[in-house]
Order: C-alpha cells, then sequence, then structure tokens
DNA sequence: CCAAAATACTAGGACTTCCTATTAATGGAC
DNA sequence: GTCCATTAATAGGAAGTCCTAGTATTTTGG
C-alpha cells in the first residue's frame, strides 16, 4: 500500500502543479480510513472517516465564520448570543433560555455575556419575578452590530457555501437526522 | 409568525409528552432559517442553516469522542497526535509534519506534545540534520494508550455513528467536496 | 563567504468550551 | 411557617484553538 500511495503521490505531484505548492495529493482522511481497514478495524473505518471529515469541516467553516467577524470586533459565539436577543421581541433574554438555545454550558453564557457587556453591545438586569435570572438586553450599539455582522456573514459565507443545491440541502438533512438522534429537538 | 410558532410549539408539546422534558418539538435551526428567510437574507438562509448544523454536529460528536476517551485520560487533539506517530513507520515524527497533517496551529502542536510529554506518552529529540526540527517519538506507554483508546473509540462512536449507511456514504462524500474545494487536499 | 531571508519551534496572550463548587433565591414537604 | 432541595448564575481552573513575537538554526543570494 505505500508504494502505491507514494506512487499516486508523485503522479499527482508533477503532472498538475499548483500555486499553492503545500497542496496534498490524496485525502488524508481517506487514507486514513485505509489505515483503519488494514488494520482489522474494518468495522469502524467508515465512522471513523466520516467523524474526522466532520471535524476538519467544522475547522474549515468556524475558521472562514471568524475572519468574516474578526474586523467588526466580535467572535461567533458572541454573534449567536447577539442575534438570539436580535430575533426576540424585546430583543432581551433570561441567561438560561441563551443557555438552552444555543445548547451550552451556562458558564459559556456567562463568559460571552461578559465580553459583550465590557463592550457596552448588552446589558444586565435582575428578573422581577425570580430574583436568582439575570436578563440580557440588547443595547442600541448591539443591535447595531449583530446587522453588520449578519450582512458581513451573509455575503461572505453563507450565500457562498461552494456546495451545490443538491449538497447543501443533503447535507442539512443527513445532519438534521443526526441531531434529531442525539436528542436536539 | 410568533403566533404560528408557538402554535405548532403548544400542539407538539401537548401531543406527544417525551420521557425528556427539556426536548424541543421543533429544531431550532429549522426556525432560524425561516426567521432568515423572513428578513430578506432568504439567498443566506439554507448556508445559514447548513453552516449551523454543522456547528452543531461538531460539538455533539466531540462531546460523544472525548467522553469515550476521558476514562482513559487523554483528549481528543492528543489522541489524533499518538495516533499520527502510530501509524508512522518508526513512530516517530517531526513537529511540523505534525501540524501539517492535523492543519492546525504549530503552537497547538507544541501544547499538545507538552502535555503528552507530561504524560510519559512521547518524548522530544532534536533532529540530527535540522538542529532548528523537534523529532517526537511514542513511546511504549503512548503506544499502548494509543490502542486503547482506538479500541474503546471503535467500539463505542465510530462502529455506531447512529447513520444509515447510505447517510454516513452521503456525508462523506458531501464534506469530501467541501474540503477540497476549501484546499485540504 | 557572509549578510539577509526563510524556517522550526516556543512563549505569552486572547478566547472558547466544559467541569466543579459556591452563592443566592425559589418552591415544596411536613 | 420553617427547613431542605432545586434552580440560576458566577467564580476559578483545565484544556483546546489561534495570533503575534521572539530565538535559533538553515538556506540563499550577491
Amino acid at each position: 500500500m505505500d508504494v502505491n500511495v507514494t506512487l499516486l503521490y508523485a503522479v499527482l505531484m508533477t503532472a498538475e502543479p499548483r500555486e499553492d505548492a503545500k497542496r496534498l495529493a490524496f485525502d488524508p482522511i481517506d487514507a486514513a480510513r485505509a489505515q483503519w481497514a488494514h488494520n482489522g478495524w474494518a468495522e469502524a473505518a467508515d465512522g471513523m472517516a466520516v467523524i474526522t471529515s466532520l471535524m476538519r469541516a467544522h475547522q474549515i467553516v468556524l475558521a472562514r465564520v471568524e475572519a468574516t467577524l474578526r474586523p467588526l470586533g466580535v467572535t461567533f459565539a458572541r454573534y449567536e448570543v447577539l442575534m438570539l436577543l436580535w430575533f426576540s421581541s424585546r430583543g432581551t433574554l433570561p441567561m438560561k433560555v441563551i443557555a438552552s438555545r444555543l445548547q451550552v454550558h451556562p458558564t459559556s453564557v456567562t463568559n460571552a455575556v461578559d465580553r459583550l457587556e465590557d463592550a457596552g453591545l448588552v446589558t444586565r438586569s435582575t428578573h422581577p419575578d425570580d430574583r436568582r435570572a439575570v436578563i440580557v438586553a440588547l443595547t442600541r450599539g448591539g443591535r447595531e452590530l449583530a446587522e453588520r455582522a449578519t450582512a458581513a456573514l451573509n455575503a461572505e459565507v453563507f450565500e457562498r457555501p461552494d456546495l451545490t443545491d443538491a449538497d447543501l440541502r443533503d447535507l442539512f438533512e443527513v445532519l438534521s437526522r443526526l441531531r434529531s438522534t442525539a436528542g436536539d429537538f
């Protein structure tokens, strides 16, 4: 197998030199899948390949999203909080609702809201009917930033996902089944 | 729209009570997609939904992987380094090769190798032909842990990805095209 | 041949995530 | 009506990612 891979590598590298010199000639995840199968883990090889692909795809997409948001001074985690508030009728939500909608740990919300508050994008106040609870409210600046960030993300990421419409639909549906099985909804 | 969503929510919640009380009655990502479309961002709605799904699927899968590895005292990031070394012919690789294979920043490799070294799972040494470079070598204990961790992951995660074979294949292929377009291989 | 550019790695910092433990407030059981 | 269990949020800590800068080599170009 090593011989074949090396040959393939050499052939592709010489056949069509790319502008990006670091480009690989084979898919490393496909190579890992083959390794898995040849080590007696054939039953797990496809699952490993899919999960590894998912990890890598996430890394790629997140990097693109963060690069788009960086000039606006906000991260994706904080953008998600802003949009949740933006969509709510009053522009306010309790901390625990934010955590449950975003499916993250309560302390992650505390962290994000701390930073949003420092940046003047949201304010905290005590819930009138339950003094344990904290209500987060979007400020004028937070609302404006949410809108600018959405415009940037739509233009630079969401409207060009580098996939065909059919792939887009398939991907959403398969991931939807995965999320559903995991108890997401 | 608020009315419809609320109605739907109420209907589903009363129609079929689940054992998990916190289960949602609708897919929040589908709801977000609808919100996007109704706000004049129809062109971006599908891309937003797919990317959000990808983020959430990643979160779900990573949590399962980390839960499986936790009893073994290793994280997924460090497991990836161990397996890269395990698959190499001599059980050794330079830092920069690890970074390029895993597609992570060099400092992430430094971080992971620091911890693996502290745990006695790998050793560092200077490359004989290039004293800038550092060679990472798997120890006996590192090799054993890699094998135990793989057995655990295969049994508890990779062999039961909660998807049909067809979905598994589709998902891999769509993600493969996404990664390829992003310049992964 | 030697100065300048490139490369390999590490240090420190920002940010996210989760975990465990703590504080404050609510609500139920007796 | 009080005492206790539950709930909401936060504090501190571990671990991951990336970024920018720095150090130490190696390579390259005049």
